[in-house]
DNA sequence: TGAGGGATGGCCT
DNA sequence: GGCCATCCCTCAC
């Protein structure tokens, strides 16, 4: 695959968000490789951004990576439950970040209808094949992807973005999801999805 | 097809 | 001690 360098994600967050829309995940995953193709994501806009972990300059262990320079991985537990995968943007100190909403899957498909559901892709309803990637932390079930993979740089080989084949997507944007806490910010035009 | 609620634990004040 | 960038099941329609 074709892995994406690191100028890619140095660019600003907005395009950076748009253009992933299309992309593949590549992950490693015991000896098996599971590719993912993005198709929703989400951007946040580090201190401006009230719905941003990084809003007003915040900065604590957690958040410390997306400090950091563009092009590594922020992957954080939400609800108690679930793990959301991000890809950190721009350059140092700008906190900023693109959360990866939701994929299709690609290959090594049998062994995430294992992670996802423990079944078979051919065993699967109408209605997980519908729900197998569709949001963050489902993305992440069915890539294993955890907090051990936090901070890691999306530049190594076994956990990287790869360039599509040239395809023109229709990409809708819209508001983003479950931040009404972050007031006028929760109405930003932030989300792509095809 | 959609609303309502419970599960669940790290992080931050 | 309260907050969460979620998911899934149940139940009604």
């Amino acid at each position: 695959m074709n892995k994406l360098d690191r100028n890619f994600y140095l660019q600003d967050t907005l395009k950076v968000a748009k253009e992933l829309i299309g992309m593949y995940i590549v992950r490693n995953y015991n000896g098996t490789e599971l590719i993912m193709k993005i198709t929703e994501t989400e951007a946040y806009i580090g201190s401006i951004d009230k719905a941003c972990h990084a809003y007003g300059g915040r900065r604590t262990k957690r958040t410390e990576i997306m400090y950091g320079i563009g092009g590594y991985a922020y992957i954080y537990l939400i609800y108690g439950m679930y793990n959301c995968f991000n890809i950190v943007t721009e350059e140092k100190e700008k906190a900023c970040a693109v959360l990866i909403r939701g994929g299709s899957p690609e290959k090594g498909i049998n062994e995430m209808s294992q992670l996802r559901y423990e079944k078979a892709y051919n065993e699967l309803t109408a209605y997980q094949i519908k729900n197998f990637a569709n949001g963050p932390g489902k993305l992440c079930i069915a890539m294993k992807i955890t907090k051990e993979l936090n901070e890691k740089d999306l530049l190594s080989d076994d956990f990287y973005i790869a360039k599509g084949k040239k395809q023109n997507y229709d990409i809708k944007c819209s508001k983003r999801i479950n931040i009404d806490y972050a007031e006028e910010a929760k109405d930003f035009l932030w989300r792509f999805y095809v």
